[in-house]
DNA sequence: ATGGCGATTATGTATATACATATTGGAACG
DNA sequence: CGTTCCAATATGTATATACATAATCGCCAT
């Protein structure tokens, strides 16, 4: 395996040495020349090899471990890991910019509006412990005159108290949490469901058809902020996830 | 070996002190303390505070630049970044694991194998612009006595030559590929379907009742190795995805 | 005022060095 | 023969230093 450049010669030379080292040890492994439990040379090899510090070998290959495509380990070595678990990263648009992405016409309608006590469901989706206020949301996502989603949400007033004075008679909830909410952390759950009569006649569909359902549960410093349901109809809407085993 | 964890000032220092500087920061972002747009204290004013050289404060940094909860602009400063991508890294594991994790005993069980040219439809799934060979095969998981997922795959014979030779009566076709095949890149499509006749005939469930389709596309260094279409009845199953905007 | 230009400054990358820590292989010893 | 212990070794973390690069500020001349 020969290395055409080795000099400073060369043009347009412009990513640092040590995402060099990484990507050149990306490919042999993607490539499948070094095979999951293949041992990788030691820093000191790759720091004669690149001719560089330890330093620089040790930045490119603490990135590949975080990144999980090798592992290493003390006084053995560094190892291609095993192929991971299948891990994708799911991509969740904004509703507004799915519909747009299609080139028809954007509207949010909302449905209900209650603030009440949490109930013992609310609590449940939610994660409360203790009993308090929610805002409970129902609300219709059109592309052009299609109803294209269906939106179910309860809001905690304990985490969002300025959300108890929101109308969110124009404005989607969704666009509207986002960025006065720091979030640290979201759980989503993706599954199948038949329409029930309310939802089936809310978005135009036949009872008993196939649905689409995503669930989003979004905390905030581990305090409960919103739970939401997405309906999709089942034509209207496929999730895409693309994975790269690689890092960003 | 236990750890004397009750100083958590100073002194019990199990974790490095660049990662401490890490998580500080990012406690402040996800709190809300230092909103998108602030400026966070430069690299000298960090290595004052934590008292420790700059090549450190820079480790903790870069990383929250890579995880995107910062920005880094020279000369400027590093400030916190606003918009969080709705990505969610969604875990697909293999069947025989999904099944094991819920305390049923599994089973594969072939229903059909076939070896033939490619026609338009396989080419089209694939993304392969020549003819060819492909083995195209149809298999139940079982959770149990019930049907737990239909699997529908065609798998490219000029990518996985071997695959030719295999049966697969007893082993299913994923767990066969991986390992064998290095992939650089997979897509996934995730979508409610009504069961067709043949779908709720195989899978012992109602015409018409809603399913859960992920269908797979895999590629190995550009060539499209295999598509996989799983069919999971709506009760049986939901994907997990969870999201914490924070490094890996 | 204003447009150019150099000084300043914060980050980006890399080096040489040092010591800590985990683990392994083998030597020493009972 | 087996157990203990030590030395060798690869990685983990941190420091001080150096120079490069990009962007900004402010001075100065027009």
């Amino acid at each position: 395996m020969s290395l055409a450049e080795t000099d400073e010669t060369e043009a347009g030379e412009s990513i640092s040495l040590h995402q060099r080292i990484l990507s050149d040890i990306q490919d042999k492994i993607l490539s499948g020349a070094w095979p999951p439990g293949y041992r990788i040379p030691f820093e000191h090899e790759l720091t004669a090899q690149y001719n560089c510090s330890r330093m620089t070998v040790n930045k490119a290959l603490s990135q590949l471990a975080k990144a999980g495509l090798i592992e290493r380990r003390r006084r053995s070595g560094s190892f291609v890991r095993q192929p991971q678990s299948q891990a994708a990263v799911l991509e969740l648009h904004d509703i507004r910019i799915e519909v747009e992405a299609l080139g028809l016409p954007y509207r949010y309608e909302r449905l209900e509006r209650l603030k009440r006590r949490s109930n013992a469901e609310d609590r449940a989706i939610l994660g409360l412990s203790v009993p308090g206020s929610v805002l409970w949301l129902e609300g219709l996502h059109f592309a052009g005159k299609r109803p294209f989603a269906l939106e179910q949400r309860v809001i905690n007033l304990s985490a969002v108290a300025e959300a108890a004075d929101e109308e969110f008679s124009e404005i989607a909830p969704g666009p509207w949490l986002i960025g006065r909410v720091p979030w640290s952390e979201a759980e989503h759950r993706i599954r199948a469901m038949a329409a029930d009569h309310h939802v089936a006649e809310t978005l135009d569909i036949d009872p008993g058809s196939p649905c689409l359902v995503v669930e989003r549960r979004t905390w905030s410093a581990d305090h409960p902020v919103t739970h939401v349901r997405f309906i999709y109809p089942a034509e209207s809407h496929t999730l895409v996830a693309r994975f790269t085993p690689s890092q960003g």
